[in-house]
DNA sequence: TCTTTTACTTTACAATTGTTAAGAGAGAAG
DNA sequence: CTTCTCTCTTAACAATTGTAAAGTAAAAGA
C-alpha cells in the first residue's frame, strides 16, 4: 500500500491550494499531515531573514512538519506549496486513532519513518563527503526531474549554498561540457 | 526502558574490545547491534583514502550500521571503537524474533528509529544553516563532553571540515575570548 | 501594451576553506 | 633516556564560497 491508496481507503478529504501557500507556519503546531495527489511542496526555515529549503515533496508522498506533528511542539519549519497542489488531509486525531487501532497502517507509517531516516542518513553523508558542486552534479544525475521542477534559488539553499554560487557552478559545469 | 535495561532483561552476552576495533567493516554486512555499557565508538566512511566520521556513540546507546543491519546489504560505513569498549551483543536472529514477538521491544525500537530520524533532521539543518565555525561553537555549548572525549581529527570531519581548518577555527575562537 | 516584479546571471572583492608541508608537543616503545 | 609515532598547530598559497550590486530576461499585473 502506498500513501495514495491509504488516503483513498480512508476516504480522506481533499483540498486544493494555490502555489506559495503556507500549510504550516514557523512557530505554529502542525496538526495535519498531507498526502500529495498533485503538486510540489517544500519545507524551509529562516536564517537571518532568508529562507533555507531543507526538503522537497512530490506526488504520492506523505508530507508534514513531522517533528511538530508528532511532538506537539511548535514547528521550526514552514511547509509551503511550490505549485498549486491537490492534497489529501489527515488530521492528528484520525492519525492517532489509526496508529492505535490499525496495525497495518502503523507498520506502514513506521516503514515510512525508517525510509525518511535512511534518506536523511544519505543526505548528511553528501554534506560530509561531497563539495557543493558534487552535490549539484549528483542531483543532475539522480534527480533531473527535481532540477526542472524547482526554482534554482530553492535548490541552492537545499544543497547548502547561495543562489549566486549555484549559478556560478552551473556556468562552470556548462563550460566543461563544451 | 532504556537500551541497557533491555540488554539485562534479555541476558545478552557481553564482549570487551580494545580501541580501534572495527566491529563492522566497509562492504561487509552488519549482523549484530551493540549496546554500549562502557566506551565510545564512531561510524566513518572513506573518501579518497581519508576517513570521514559521520557519528559518535557513547554509554547507554544502541549502535550498529543500521542501514546494513536492517536491509541485509553491505555497509557503506565502518563501525569502529574509539576507546576500549564493553558491549552487549544482539544478533540479527534474536533481534528479528524480538521484533516479531515482543511488542514492547518493537515499540521501543521504533521510538529509537524516530529519535535517530529527529537527530538527523537537526544535523542536516546545521549543515544548511550554520557555518563550520558555528557548528563547532554549538558543539562546544551543547556537547562539551564530546570535545573532551573525541580526537579532534574525528570531530573535524564530523562537522564537515578538515582537521587543519578546525585547528584554525579553535585558534580564532580562543583569541576572541581574550 | 507598458510597467512592475521576480528569477537568474554576472562581476568584483572579501572571507573562508582546502591543500601541502613543516614544526611542536605528548605519549608509546625500545 | 632516546627514538619513534601520532596528534595537533602553523604557515603559505590556491580554490571556493559569500556578499553586494548591477544587469538581463521572462513572467505577471494593471
Amino acid at each position: 500500500m502506498n500513501a495514495i491508496e491509504w488516503a483513498a481507503l480512508f476516504g480522506l478529504e481533499t483540498m486544493t491550494v494555490p502555489a506559495k501557500t503556507q500549510l504550516v507556519k514557523e512557530g505554529s503546531v502542525a496538526r495535519k499531515v498531507y498526502i500529495i495527489r498533485e503538486g510540489a511542496l517544500r519545507i524551509w526555515l529562516s536564517k537571518d531573514g532568508a529562507e533555507i529549503t531543507s526538503q522537497f515533496f512530490f506526488e504520492g508522498k506523505l508530507v508534514a512538519s513531522l517533528e511538530s506533528f508528532l511532538s506537539g511542539q511548535p514547528s521550526e519549519f514552514c511547509l509551503e506549496t511550490i505549485e498549486a497542489c491537490d492534497l489529501y488531509v489527515l488530521d492528528k486525531m484520525t492519525f492517532d486513532e489509526l496508529m492505535r487501532g490499525d496495525s497495518e497502517f502503523r507498520d506502514w507509517f513506521q516503514q515510512y519513518i525508517l525510509d525518511r531516516f535512511l534518506y536523511y542518513s544519505k543526505h548528511v553523508l553528501s554534506f560530509l563527503r561531497d563539495k557543493p558542486e558534487e552535490r549539484y552534479l549528483h542531483l543532475l544525475q539522480n534527480n533531473p526531474e527535481l532540477l526542472k521542477r524547482v526554482p534554482q534559488q530553492y535548490l541552492a539553499t537545499y544543497i547548502g549554498i547561495t543562489p549566486v554560487s549555484l549559478s556560478r557552478i552551473r556556468n562552470k559545469v556548462a563550460k566543461k561540457k563544451e
